[in-house]
DNA sequence: GTTTGTATTAACCAAATGGTTAAACTAAAT
DNA sequence: ATTTAGTTTAACCATTTGGTTAATACAAAC
């Protein structure tokens, strides 16, 4: 099967590509022959392999969403202190992304597109269990660890700062003049930079 | 022209309408037909006013773009003091795209999607003026009015808390419960919250 | 009522699109 | 060498797509 030197099955070949063209056009305008292109391959073998345009694509999301949620909310959930649940989140979601840097714009484009699909098919018919993390909040305003602070808004504050540089990274490059290398230095001191500017914001 | 009691042109029409299908599809997926369908017109008439799918697209984007970025930049621009102008930026961030909940999203997958041609578009050859608040930052630092921090995860931080919570909407209804107005109050109290939130991080 | 300019429509067009089909290719087993 | 199973290809198909065209409708001016 492999005879070019490539290790690299078609499937594999097929899924990278696609990958691209999705994030780069969504699954609307994302055209078969233009994955099959970047690919290498000939279009038919999309349809072997994959059946239709719409499960190559639904492979892709489940990957990507299985890459990021599930260790996410573990975190959130778990009975480690306040300020370590926030150090943890931080340091796991930025080392996960960094690894699939299209995951947060792939991801917020489904998210945005069909919102209730989106999340049905994420946690079915279950919430996440964040609970034990609102109450945490709750607690720690409560007993005067933290300044008071909404649940909701402490968690979309966290989320804000860990997601939104990966969308906005055309952006920080514009603004900044930092080129690839910097940018990935910029971003892993953000996993020591966000903690601390959370904790020295709530912190009393 | 106007014969049915509703006092919105044809041209308005296809505007909102076509605003609201490259919001949904990305200007690759989005069908000139569907557009007519949701604007209740005849296709052709996309073309008797807009000429071409692109130049409709460039309509629309001009218009979301001339909408928030010149007045994001003269606040960071000004001569006010760091933390009013941080202050200044969350509260007309937010006022501004309360208007326009669709521009966030857009426009990062505009800037994801050719950022070279993004910028050039904005900004042609010049850069955007953020020297003025890049030194503002050093020298707070310098004086001791603020803890260290580099400018530029400064910035990044203001403008993540900002965009971010609008294209997570959707996560933020499902993971929070609430309804349409109290997510509009949750907005709203944002503008006060995220300044208070930043300036008690690096206010020593 | 007629003319003029603008707006609208239905039909049409060539190209693009997702998907199908059958033949050809490849490699392993016999 | 032949058979078998899996992979790949080029051609094909019906439908969709952005855009065009000519006729019709509409409203204002004369």
């Amino acid at each position: 099967m492999d005879k070019t030197g490539s290790d690299q099955t078609t499937e594999d070949k097929i899924l990278e590509a696609a990958k691209n063209v999705f994030v780069a056009k969504g699954m609307s305008g994302a055209r078969m022959q233009d994955i099959a292109n970047e690919a290498g391959i000939n279009k038919a073998l999309l349809h072997y392999y994959f059946r239709s345009k719409e499960k190559l694509f639904e492979v892709i999301f489940k990957a990507a969403v299985s890459r990021l949620v599930p260790r996410i909310t573990a975190i959130l959930e778990s009975d480690l202190p306040l300020f370590t649940k926030i150090e943890r989140f931080c340091e796991n979601y930025i080392d996960t992304v960094m690894q699939s840097p299209f995951i947060p714009l792939f991801v917020i484009n489904e998210m945005n597109k069909q919102p209730e699909e989106f999340i049905l098919k994420i946690w079915g018919d279950q919430k996440p269990g964040l609970q034990i993390f609102f109450k945490q909040v709750e607690e720690a305003v409560a007993t005067r660890l933290i300044r008071p602070i909404h649940p909701h808004q402490l968690l979309t504050h966290i989320v804000s700062l860990n997601i939104f540089p990966f969308v906005a990274k055309p952006i920080i490059f514009f603004v900044t003049g930092m080129n690839t290398q910097e940018y990935k230095e910029f971003m892993i001191a953000r996993k020591k930079e966000i903690p601390e500017f959370i904790i020295n914001s709530i912190k009393i």
